[in-house]
DNA sequence: CTAGGACTTGACGTTGACGTCAAGGGCAAG
DNA sequence: CTTGCCCTTGACGTCAACGTCAAGTCCTAG
């Protein structure tokens, strides 16, 4: 398949395909002509990027992931990045739960706006200083 | 307190302080001289500035939100607004659990290279389509 | 009184994941 | 052949939440 075709199939643009590919995430064949061609893993590939991407991790950090899950097999260095960013990614769901739950006071607000419905906790943020020393 | 205590206090940077400043987040009484100070109460509103801000909500959300919450108050337009950021950060949320799982099984995998640990879904991310038509 | 740290405004720099033109080549249908 | 859509590389633009000087002012300890 072509590039707008997987653009389609796993729902990002064209332009974040080349992207990718310029980063390393993400190889392709070549006809004679130059047109870029993938095959139908391609768009599974693309959807875990863009999973990583979501979950705030960077290209390097990517690049260097995507042969681990390939291959299962992590290296010790490797593992200290993991063990870090898989505290942040604990970190920052921790938060969004937080706040989705604000929302959802204010949301219930909004519907309900008569008994002090969420007396505590709208405004006060919750101590997140769980990580310093 | 004048601008570097409270920028301690909430662990955020004094540039940070003057951003909200300037966005309207954040509110100050001057000196003759010029000088900002701070009620104790600030670096509450500072921490909750900040989860909303991690939490992937932008300035402008924000700037509109803080007084819904001090009021506790919210109008319909707002609601609207807030059903949407809702599913947002609860798309955000099953995302970076997801990655969280992928991590966890990498970090498996670097302590047990042994047994294929975990099978499945190590490759393919998770079909994440439920909000399209 | 003075040294030096904290503060002010203003303005430009940074970062990442793309968006968005620009200028041209490729390819199937009519 | 040519229309029209897809593709190519290249390069600049964007956006947000600050970082980072710069040049000058304020305040406090000694």
């Amino acid at each position: 398949m072509r590039i707008g075709e997987l653009a389609d199939k796993a729902g990002v643009s064209t332009r974040a395909l080349r992207y990718y590919e310029e980063q390393g995430l993400l190889r392709s064949e070549r006809t004679a002509s130059g047109q870029r061609l993938y095959e139908e893993s391609a768009a599974d590939r693309v959807r875990l990027i863009q999973e990583l991407y979501t979950a705030g991790l960077g290209s390097r950090l990517i690049v260097t992931l995507l042969p681990a899950i390939d291959a299962r097999q992590v290296g010790p260095e490797l593992l200290i990045r993991l063990l870090d960013e898989r505290a942040q990614i604990e970190a920052k769901a921790a938060v969004l739960q937080d706040a989705g739950r604000r929302l959802d006071m204010l949301i219930h607000l909004a519907r309900y706006p008569d008994a002090e419905s969420c007396p505590t906790s709208l405004d006060q943020a919750v101590a997140q200083d769980s990580m310093s020393p």
